[in-house]
DNA sequence: TTTTAATCATTCGTATTCAAATTATTTGAA
DNA sequence: TTCAAATAATTTGAATACGAATGATTAAAA
């Protein structure tokens, strides 16, 4: 009804009206309460199916390549960066270290990865691509849906900046320290 | 000290200049020499770190409130759509019916929801909220970061719009169907 | 030198998430 | 009516993901 007309900037032909502000169509016959005046809850729905989207992905990557995509994502920091350590490539793919020492296990169990204590400091592992990680690499696509890159592509410069600096934006928010919140003295 | 997790991934700029794999590791507001067509990238470590900020913050809950992110979002959705059914309830919050049954135990639990097998249909189970379930609800923050609920609201509207718009044009493109994949007839 | 602190990888426990297979129930067609 | 197909919830199995705790190793302080 009372559309916000700013909501046609980046919408170009939308056969189903489903982002009309205060309700989201979420399957057949279930229509939320949405307050018209939130962006929050759109945003945090957003957010979901992206989180969803990506899962899926990996599914199917995992089905048709037998690699999952957090594992593909790793490889291929591996492949760019030279041999890094566990620590390091966590915070590369931006993931915890415990996770990627379970990521990392099968990626050896594979054969596409390697592990190796350090000698100068024994503590460190590094890890780096084998000749069939490099030969998996070259045959798998991105950990990037298709669907999403080449979307993007057909997309004029404009757009895909505003898109880039908008979910930047999302990050920058997100993970804002909060200073304040001190516990009760 | 400094207790945020992500404090570690922000900070790491100082430790060593991470000579080669400087492409990856953006700085929020570095904005590195860009090549051809590193919108892509820069998009997926986006959602990549939006996807970690969200786990972090449901951890973050569970010790704070007993209670994870997923588990609260299935929880508001049943206070808001009245009893659903699994099937119901995995659509509104985006995750497959698989996913519901698990949260939906730990809800049953801890005494928040309540299970109920339908009497017209029964296959179809009835889940809804108890009171202890709404008593939580009201003694608990929203799923989303509240760094992230209340820079939101101190933008202009005109970036709000901007950003969802931009997270939902991103879910239009990742959810674009394949129109092939015909079902062998 | 000896002790203490810091760092690194790892293990542990819990939760989430998906697809695929399974079970119970209902519906539709022969 | 009977049986096959469809539907709903669940179980299963594998992978991810986090923080906290552990053990090994190095660095710093005493």
């Amino acid at each position: 009804m009372d559309r916000n007309p700013l909501n046609n900037i980046l919408q170009e032909k939308d056969e189903k009206p489903t982002k009309v502000e205060g309700e989201i169509l979420l399957g057949p016959g279930i229509i939320p309460p949405v307050p018209k005046n939130s962006y929050e809850l759109r945003i945090l729905q957003s957010i979901r199916r992206i989180i969803r989207a990506v899962e899926i992905h990996s599914h199917k990557l995992a089905q048709e390549h037998d690699i999952t995509g957090p594992q593909l994502s790793c490889l291929l920091a591996l492949a760019k960066g030279g041999p890094l350590t566990i620590t390091q490539l966590a915070r590369m793919v931006y993931q915890s270290p415990s996770t990627i020492v379970g990521i990392v296990d099968r990626l050896a169990d594979k054969g596409l990865a390697l592990r190796e204590r350090s000698c100068k400091d024994r503590r460190l592992v590094q890890v780096c691509v084998t000749e069939a990680g490099e030969a998996l690499i070259a045959a798998t696509p991105s950990p990037l849906q298709e669907t999403l890159a080449e979307s993007l592509k057909n997309l004029p410069e404009l757009e895909q900046v505003s898109i880039t600096l908008a979910l930047e934006k999302v990050v920058d928010m997100m993970e804002a320290r909060k200073i304040e919140a001190p516990p009760a003295l």
